[in-house]
Order: C-alpha cells, then sequence, then structure tokens
DNA sequence: GACATTGTGCTCCGAATGAGCATAATCTTG
DNA sequence: CAAGATTATGCTCATTCGGAGCACAATGTC
C-alpha cells in the first residue's frame, strides 16, 4: 500500500535560527561562507550518527558555533524551490527543516566563524520602531508599485495590486507584521532579493520564467537588490529565517517565548524592549506593564537596580508556574506607541 | 561547510489528513489497511516523480481515494518516533511530513477502498459540544490520575500531576482545546492508545522504558485503549491527525479557514454547526452571528432556504474580497453555548 | 389557532484595550 | 542645592469586545 523507492537521493538539511536580543537589537547566529554570503547553521541529517533531528541539530550548531542552545521548536520543511548547485548537476534533492532556536546570552560563541548579525539587516522593511523604514517607502514601494502595474500571461494588474496590498499593506496602517514570510515570498519575485537573481542564473528556463516577469532592466534591479533587499545569504537561508521571525512574531502574543530570551531577572522596561525588538513594532509602555501584571507571568524579586538615567527599576523574575495555570498565556501586544 | 552524507537512506513519508464536515460530523479520509487498522492516504516521496512535496502528496491521495484536493498546508515533520517495522529491521528511517487538505464534497470517493471517518473516533475526548465527555470524565481520567500518582526514576508525582492538569485541565473549566497533540502524546505515554501496545512490543528495551512507567497490568491497560482511546491506526499516522486537528482549531479563529469547507452557498447556521464541530465545543449562536457579521467575511445572496422546521434561514456567501481588506480574519470563538 | 422550532435583532453588563495624565525616584546641570 | 531631564510606576477615562439573555419573526405541526 505504502510502495517504497528507497535508493531516491532525499537530504535532509536541518537549518537553525539561532536568536538572541542583546539590548534592542535582535540578533541571528551566522556563519559567513567566505565568499561575503551569510549562511545559518546547518548540516545534512545523518540518521547513523544522530538518533533524532533534534540531536542532528543541536550537533551541527555546536560544530559551527560553539554553542549549546536551549529551546528548539521546529518551523517549517521546505522543498523544492531556491535550489542549490549541487541539486541540478546530480538531481539530488535536498529537503530543508527549519527551526527556531532561542538562547539567552548572545556573547558566547567559542573559537569558530559563526557571528552574531542584527535580523533586520536581511529584512531592512521589517523594522517598524521607528514608524515605516524609509528604505520600504522611498525605495521599496516604488518597485513594487511598478511590478504591480504589469500585466504578464499569469497575472493581471489587478492580481499584482491585490497581493502588493495583502503583503506589504495597501497603506502603511494596514501593514500586517506577522506576514514576514509573505512579503520575502514577494520581495523575491519581484527581484529585489539579491539570491532571486542568483537563481535566476542556474535554473532551467521553465522554472526561470516564474522571477522577474515584468520588462525591467534586470541589472538595475538587481542593484536595488544588493541596496535595499538585505545582506545576502546562501541558498534558502533567509526564507528559513522569515519563517522563524514570522513565528515568533505570532506566537510572542499567546505564548511566553520571550523568557526564553531574557536573563534569570529583568525589568519591565528590558522586557518590553525585547518585545518590540522582535515584534518589530512600538508599544505604549503603561499598558505594557498591565497586561503583564495581569497576566501573573513575573514575579517581584524585591530588588531594584540603578538605570544611567532616570527611577531605578524594579527586578522581576519569570514564573515558571504560569504553564500550569493559564491556558495560553503570551505577552500579547497592546498596540502601537 | 556542510557536509554530504548521500546515501544515507531516509525516506520521506507524505501524509494527508483530508477533513471534510457534513453536517455537524468532522470527516477525515481513511485507507483500511485489510487488518483492522486505518491510515492516512500517504506514500513515500520521489523526486524522480514528482517535482515538489505538494505535487507528490496530491497524486499519493489521488490514487489512493480518486480525490482531487484544494486547499493544502504542511503541518510537522515528525522524526524518530511511532517508527515502523521496516525501519527497524533495515535501519531505514522514515520522516513523516504531515499535511491538511480540506474539501468541501464529502461525497466523492471514487472506485476505492478509502472512506471517511468521523475524526472523534480517534479521539472520544475531544469533542466537547455535549459537554466534557463522559468517557473521559468517567473512564480516562481516572487512568491518567492512578498514572500520575506514580513515581519513576525520571518522574515524581508533582511532574505528573502538573502535565496532565497542562494538558487535560485540573478541571473541565481548564481544559485547553487546542492543545490536541499534547493530551494524545500523554494518553500514548500512559498507555491508553492502543498503538503504544503495538510499539513497545516491537521495540528496543531502552526505548520502550519510557512508556506504561508505572506498574499497572498491561492487559488491562490494552483494554481500557481499546474502549476509550479511539480505532486503531496505523502507524504514526494517529500523531499526524491530532496535529491538523490542533492546527484547525488554532488557525480558525484568525484565518478565514472554514470557508474551505462549505459549499458555495450557506445559512449562518451551517457555518456554526461546522466551526462547532471542529473546535469541539458549542457556541453561543446569537454572538457568532454578530461576530461574523461585524467580520464582513460574508454577504448575503438575497435567497432563503426553508427548514425542516423553523423559521427559513437566509444564505450567504463568503467574501473573498476580505483577504485584501484585514489584517488578520477570522471567525473567533465566542465561548460556550 | 396554539405550540414547537429555528432564525434574527437588540440590550445589558463586565472585562479588556487604547490613550493619556500625574506622580515617584533617580541623575545632570546650572 | 534647585531646576530640569529622564525613566519608572500608578491611576483614570473612554471605547471596544465578549458573554449572556430577552424578545420577536417566520416557518411547520397538531
Amino acid at each position: 500500500m505504502r510502495p517504497t523507492p528507497s535508493g531516491s537521493t532525499v537530504d535532509i538539511g536541518l537549518n537553525a535560527v539561532v536568536l538572541a536580543v542583546e539590548e534592542d537589537t535582535p540578533r541571528v547566529l551566522v556563519v559567513p561562507d567566505g565568499e561575503g554570503r551569510l549562511a545559518l547553521p546547518s548540516g545534512v541529517f545523518d540518521p547513523r550518527v544522530d538518533r533524532t533531528l533534534n540531536l542532528g541539530l543541536r550537533r551541527w550548531i555546536a560544530e559551527q558555533t560553539g554553542l549549546e542552545v536551549g529551546y528548539i521548536e521546529q518551523l517549517y520543511t521546505f522543498g523544492n524551490r531556491y535550489r542549490d548547485q549541487r541539486e541540478l548537476d546530480e538531481g539530488v534533492r535536498m529537503l530543508s527543516i527549519g527551526y527556531l532556536c532561542l538562547v539567552r546570552d548572545a556573547e558566547t560563541i567559542h573559537a569558530t566563524s559563526a557571528r552574531w548579525e542584527n535580523v533586520y539587516h536581511f529584512f531592512p522593511w521589517e523594522d517598524w520602531r521607528e514608524g515605516e523604514p524609509r528604505q520600504l517607502r522611498q525605495r521599496i514601494r516604488p518597485w513594487l508599485e511598478r511590478w504591480a502595474s504589469h500585466t504578464t500571461s499569469t497575472d493581471t494588474p489587478e492580481a499584482r495590486i491585490m497581493r502588493q496590498a495583502m503583503t506589504f499593506g495597501a497603506d502603511p496602517a494596514a501593514f500586517d507584521h506577522e506576514k514576514v514570510l509573505q512579503r520575502l515570498e514577494l520581495m523575491y519575485q519581484v527581484g529585489l532579493i539579491q539570491e532571486a537573481h542568483r537563481d535566476v542564473r542556474q535554473l532551467p528556463e521553465r522554472f526561470a520564467q516564474e522571477l522577474f516577469a515584468w520588462d525591467i532592466q534586470q541589472s538595475a534591479l538587481e542593484s536595488a537588490a544588493q541596496a535595499y533587499g538585505g545582506m545576502p545569504m546562501e541558498m534558502d537561508h533567509r526564507r528559513i529565517l522569515a519563517s522563524a521571525i514570522e513565528r515568533m512574531r505570532g506566537k510572542i502574543k499567546y505564548r511566553p517565548l520571550v523568557f526564553e530570551l531574557m536573563p534569570p531577572t529583568f525589568t519591565l522596561s528590558q522586557l518590553q524592549t525585547v518585545v518590540e525588538a522582535l515584534s518589530g513594532v512600538p508599544l505604549h509602555k503603561q499598558n505594557f506593564r498591565r497586561l503583564i501584571a495581569s497576566e501573573r507571568l513575573v514575579e517581584e524579586t524585591g530588588q531594584r537596580v540603578a538605570q544611567p538615567r532616570g527611577r531605578p527599576a524594579a527586578l522581576y523574575r519569570f514564573r515558571s508556574q504560569v504553564w500550569v495555570e493559564r491556558r495560553a498565556p503570551g505577552v500579547g501586544l497592546p498596540k502601537s506607541a
């Protein structure tokens, strides 16, 4: 009933998005490939070595970054697109399983080439803490609008305008901060992501057609991608990173995930800063505190810390009890500033 | 940087949870294996045949059930546990990718042995539309409590009570209807799922230890599993089905997924019935209508349908426009009856 | 025509949320 | 030391949202 084509060549790539937040900067662990591109810690799963996917992932992370991660959560398994060179050469197919990992200490990387990089350097259009990013409004949106105005065999302008509105919002107020992956996919298809230009060169004609389906000078587009599309990444790693940010932004609202990123004790302002860093939006301070208090996610330690300026803040710690008590605790997101 | 153990033997199983709702019954498409167990439509992914995972999945569904599915969404990739016999024999490892598929017409199965089965026949404890299921309260909870009171080398009774409270709720009011998968995993570990008994027989000692870690007669336990644990399923398919229900229950609140299951036009009562069938809880009728109206997910067709009893109901259709307008439309869940 | 049944409109209340004012506690600067 | 800047924290107010229920409408049945 379930035929067995064993001997087919499918490799399982394990890819880790290791996140930490330092001050107000969300960071991801990356490994330079020596050619100017950055990769996520990753490797091929070998069942002869590792008993489980999680163990395999941990081993790759440790080998490539010297880091022992705590929290791990599976994201998504990517199949066909964004294929790599080996696959084209040898017909090997690689599936990529993405994972989200959270760590507290953004410092401890032992003697490897791995380093921390600001997440928003890969998605300059996703950080709305200071309002709509200028590059999005002044540079990216015009390209999207030009793309949207074109007709192709598969798309009408209406369909494209609709898609643009769904992902980037018809107006800035309608920007849905959780649709990180959908935005990236649109950016890729429009040609504003560098990997798209890399891919279009090595892909067979029939796949390449989907990309850049509009009459624009590719060189101009590629320059724009370099300027506004974020730092270059390997393979489909930007896509995996986007999944991770999307998951994080969605889940932070209803599960106490943030605390995986916090030190044992922290002030409410620090907590808010971390939530803002990940969700990419500013929050109303008083309401944020009220929410945290009402959720009873934290408790006071009784201590206070002096600040460089202003009134000293009370220190809190996470109440691990909450896992039992509440149905779906989270920090929620009281709306904008 | 990314070594290549190609030649390792990893197969990719594609598993489809095809859902439909008929009247007030949520149904899943299953294929009998001839030995009394039911399987999800599934097969091994072969990249030489299918270009993408989705295409492979569609092909397997069509071959085994004659059905062409519309909506498809990837769920989760399961690795080690619940392994099958072949793996133990040959050391082949199978990864299972689960998918959620939604279809409208629960009738059209062409000339195959596939058939529709009530979802809750696999999870008798998940249907709370008539209040807490009697089997849960009278039969299952006592077993859980007996299990929880035991100490093992890895678990204290406190930890077990905590786990039980987290998944099944300390009291019925605290039952979180979305934790479908967590509940199943606990049921499995306690030994109240038939597959656990199948697995414990064929697993090496060191894995088997995790299961049934308490001094109970296994035969009694196995009888209980047969009586209250739901219809028998193949391999890890119950786990995949649980993921699908969990995803459905979670997502129905903030994305207009239900409409994939509805006919082109429907009454609000029909819509409510479908939502209740999937989420497993009764809803307050007036509030449900108010919510649907305020979300502007549907529009009146102007027609009305006669009912067997009572006042005729207005017919509605889904406003596909909503995908553009709203940030995250869904049907939400006004609370219980 | 009374009654049962389902659909539909509306109200009421309390909880949650968005927004802002006011005060507290510190450091810096004049 | 006093004034001002800055951050923390407490509290109010208006609005919205969600839970619950009453009342009436429109049908079929007895």
